[in-house]
DNA sequence: CAGGGACTGCACCATGAGTGCGGTTTTCCT
DNA sequence: AGGAAAACCGCACTCATGGTGCAGTCCCTG
């Protein structure tokens, strides 16, 4: 890609706005995922980000504008990580099948890192409030999913080419099954608090895709 | 005990307050599964149930009072529903493996249901809210979690003495994951507004399940 | 040194949780 | 039939929170 040198904002300039824009973010991040979003109080973010109301507004409209800043962020951010993830065992293993075998398990670790320093997952916090936010938030939670659901569903038809399926199972169900289990992964795991929970579960999974390509 | 003969409740006035009070909580129960907890306001059950503020507090010392209640009726209701789907499975398949196979489809069909007229999950939902919660009702969160892992656990258990496992992963762990799965499911199916991918999902559980007893 | 970006300070409003307490109606028991 | 408890209603008030509006300030950059 042919990324102009100094494109955007020179570099110093940014940095003040867009810093203290982050901070709240990252403050009220936390929060959400702690107590979830309604109960995330503003001024609680005011006193954290030693900030002022009128501050505040300056780089919110409102709350509204305030969750979907943090889902756009959020949904750049866990894109990458997917994919730097899966590349990374694309580059160390050759064979599809192998590689995102691989993948599962440097996920695995991964998330269960990620559980036990801040538990949860903003869009699953999301999804159970959604009725609060506007339609652009609920259209930005159903992207991230679906995107994410699609890419792995690309990676399991590169699998099946290589290896014929054993066992009779949609490969697009197998796809929304690692979506499926890695949200249901983060309920149980912060409910018990037991991020290993997750950890588990995706490994379970991950045997679910072995045996259905290699077989028992 | 001596049990003096008029004591506790005589049938019929139970009825009244009871029943305001489980009107007040269906409300709140739809409200919650719709916005949260938080974004749930008291003023607009009082409409909707046709009560005054003072009626409210009288059932309910506060918010987290109705909560509390709310999980406990779940854990009541949800219990019994599971262990109605699996029984009656049982009763009609001898085999321990053919009967939670034929279970899991009758709860892939209820769930589908369930999730249609009122998508999501009372525990998921608190889950994501939890510090606004009192440690009981807290508890009460993963003790509901548990029992249900532990009863799955224990039909697999039973399974896997008639089938000898064909694939090496924990059964406490092909447990949880069919709880993982329920609870992932749902999130998904309500974010993207498809209540039958809680169905597949369940199926494709089910089909993990045969594949781990049987073979391919 | 002008001007815009990034705020502060303050005043003010509506809504929602929750308290307190006295009064009223309904229900049930004897 | 009558009395007591249960199941509310009415109202007044508090405090926290989301949000608006606007004038003024500090500071960096061109």
């Amino acid at each position: 890609m042919v990324q102009s040198l100094t494109r955007e904002r020179p570099v110093q300039r940014v940095a003040k706005g867009e810093q203290t824009r982050d901070r709240i973010m990252d403050i009220a991040e936390a929060s959400v995922l702690e107590k979830g979003f309604a109960a995330t109080s503003i001024d609680e973010i005011l006193f954290e980000a030693c900030i002022t109301k009128s501050g505040f507004f300056y780089h919110f409209r409102d709350k509204n504008d305030l969750a979907l800043a943090l889902i756009e962020r959020f949904r750049e951010r866990n894109l990458s990580i997917f994919e730097e993830n899966f590349a990374r065992a694309d580059e160390l293993v050759e064979d599809p099948l192998q590689a995102f075998l691989l993948g599962l398990k440097l996920l695995a670790e991964i998330m269960a890192e990620v559980q036990t320093e801040r538990p949860g997952c903003l869009v699953s916090t999301f999804v159970f409030q959604d009725q609060q936010f506007d339609g652009r938030v609920r259209q930005m939670l159903v992207d991230v999913i679906q995107v994410w659901c699609a890419q792995f569903l690309a990676r399991l038809e590169r699998v099946a080419e290589v290896h014929p399926p054993r066992v009779d199972i949609p490969l697009a169900d197998l796809a929304d099954m690692l979506m499926t289990v890695i949200d249901g992964g983060i309920i149980v795991s912060k409910a018990l608090q037991e991020p290993q929970i997750m950890a588990r579960q995706i490994l379970a999974y991950r045997t679910f895709v072995r045996t259905v390509f290699l077989g028992t």
